[in-house]
DNA sequence: CCTAATCCTTCCCACAATGGGAAGGTCAAT
DNA sequence: ATTGACCTTCCCATTGTGGGAAGGATTAGG
């Protein structure tokens, strides 16, 4: 089938499809005699695997060893759930960062008014000196 | 003071600080005969301001917003705050996206026992075509 | 059989924000 | 005068994705 039928079916655009074999997630499609990519179910079945890490938020090199992870039958499971701890944890501390920020800005625009006056906590807060911050944390 | 100076004062990279300037979110910046960038007080205080706003993980269209306000000092509180509140939002959504997907990892994760065996059903779901994930979701 | 629309190919550009580094000029201390 | 530490601009890389151009292939309608 040519490439859009597989990006159909795959969830993964034309557009990605020959990105991922550019950088080698993929090995190279076959050709029909005109230089058509041409894939087939498996070809298929790849993507969406593809797709669903991606999905998942896993970065290109984990996609890429989750899928030779798939494709040898004799992994240790073990290695398959190394790398989901990991992406976990990676998420939890960018979860962790922004819900920092999010309580900072809360804090913050708790004390303004939002009003027509021109009167903001907020950005007196962002013009404040560092150690002016430091001592407004510890109030 | 030169670039590097206001860079270490204002906790800006010295790049950062040129590439602000280049898309305009700083006006350029004054020059001495030999051409160096010359900086006064004044520009370090903006250079804080702008730290701070971008460790509050604002983007650069927003910072720009937030010093205009800075600098008007007839601006309504109302805009910065619903800026901010925007800001807010935007980072609430991406973790509860985030959430969810270490939601969804985690329970993959749960029933892989991550030993020697090739048995996975991290993999096996990743594989697994969408009508049948549709069909463990209500099972 | 011709034409138009829709594919396909490769190649370049763009995004956001940051850093690395090269080539070349300047300044300060020795 | 030399050396080291600055400064300048310019180019490149990152990550993952899309847009679009130029040119060739195929297909559908007339």
């Amino acid at each position: 089938m040519n490439i859009s039928a597989a990006a159909e079916r795959s969830g993964v655009s034309a557009k990605m499809i020959r990105y991922y074999e550019s950088v080698h997630l993929l090995p190279a499609a076959s050709r029909r005699s005109n230089g058509y990519r041409d894939y087939g179910d498996s070809d298929v079945a790849i993507l969406q695997f593809i797709r669903r890490t991606r999905d998942l938020g896993f970065s290109l090199p984990e996609m890429s060893a989750l899928l030779t992870l798939w494709r040898d039958r004799k992994r240790p499971s073990r290695e398959v759930k190394r790398l989901a701890a990991a992406h976990i944890a990676d998420l939890e501390r960018r979860i962790r960062e922004m819900q920092s920020v999010v309580r900072t800005l809360r804090a913050l625009s708790q004390h303004c008014r939002g009003d027509d006056r021109s009167e903001c906590p907020i950005l007196d807060d962002l013009a404040a000196a560092p150690t002016q911050r430091a001592r407004q944390k510890h109030q």
